[in-house]
DNA sequence: TATATTTAAGACTCTTTTATCTGAAAATAC
DNA sequence: GTATTTTCAGATAAAAGAGTCTTAAATATA
């Protein structure tokens, strides 16, 4: 089991590459696709999604590709959690009931509303920017190798 | 996207059907499935998970069925979940990366660790016990209706 | 021993997710 | 205008997850 889905992960994966390139033009998907060792179409859907979603903005032809279309202060991982995998994770059942909440709690939902609502804090309150900063100054990787 | 797989949910509704009816008895299968609307023969399939990882008994025939291997109080959430999802979401990286730790982190590492070790932290301080004493007493649901 | 009850085990099907492929549409450069 | 680059959109294919079905093995009881 994986905390993100496939397409969230590399969704943010990519939106990670692009705030750290921190530029202004237009970054190619497949430039994108090749630095992260994701597939050129597979990838392409995905930013498709954070496009219609106006977490990104695109652009055809020579030159380019996709941009944040925020300042990369101003995008916070959950928007992009939520664009791709929506907010089940920080809204429904951990044991899929249906309607969670304190009307008709599950046996566990005392203790996972606590431990989920840390969780969504801590999404909410990281930046794009604050990632791709330390991307840069520390050397972290964002691809297998 | 689900938090637990729903292999997990099942056996984690069941194990707790269990262990709220504290009896010594064996349990049959059919009237766990039958009390909380899973599919007989899936159920079974997942018990029989947590019956090879020694978190349950099982015996054939007549008033034959599961019951819980440990007192209740010595089953902690964490085994039911590491049984059947595995540990994966405790100890992989978020996103996907090989080889999750400080050695080579990915750019939400830092943040991610605390998350996770908090929730680590909250499986593991649950036990069977606590819960099923908690839907006796509150009368907490463990299925749809 | 015969019969009913119950779990064990594996094959099989259906659905969702993940990934690939193809062609069109838009923008640029010449 | 023509060729080139790039995203957009939809069809298709492969893999994994979820769920069903059938048969076998073990146990209890009469
Ligand atoms: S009702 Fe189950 S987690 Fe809220
Ligand atoms: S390396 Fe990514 S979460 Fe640990």
């Amino acid at each position: 089991m994986l905390f993100f889905s496939k397409t969230c992960i590399y969704g943010i994966r990519a939106a990670l590459y692009v705030a750290s390139l921190g530029k202004q033009e237009y970054v190619p998907i497949r430039a994108i696709s090749e630095q992260l060792n994701i597939s050129f179409h597979f990838l392409t859907k995905i930013l498709q999604i954070l496009t219609q979603q106006n977490l990104m903005i695109s652009y055809r032809g020579p030159n380019g590709g996709v941009s944040l279309a925020k300042p990369a202060d101003q995008i916070k991982l959950i928007e992009i959690i939520e664009a791709i995998d929506g907010s089940n994770l920080f809204t429904e059942c951990i044991l899929g009931l249906p309607g969670c909440g304190t009307q008709s709690p599950c046996p566990i939902h005392a203790q996972w509303a606590v431990t989920r609502q840390g969780m969504q804090n801590m999404f909410e309150n990281t930046s794009l920017a604050e990632l791709g900063r330390q991307i840069n100054e520390l050397g972290l990787r964002l691809a297998d190798t």
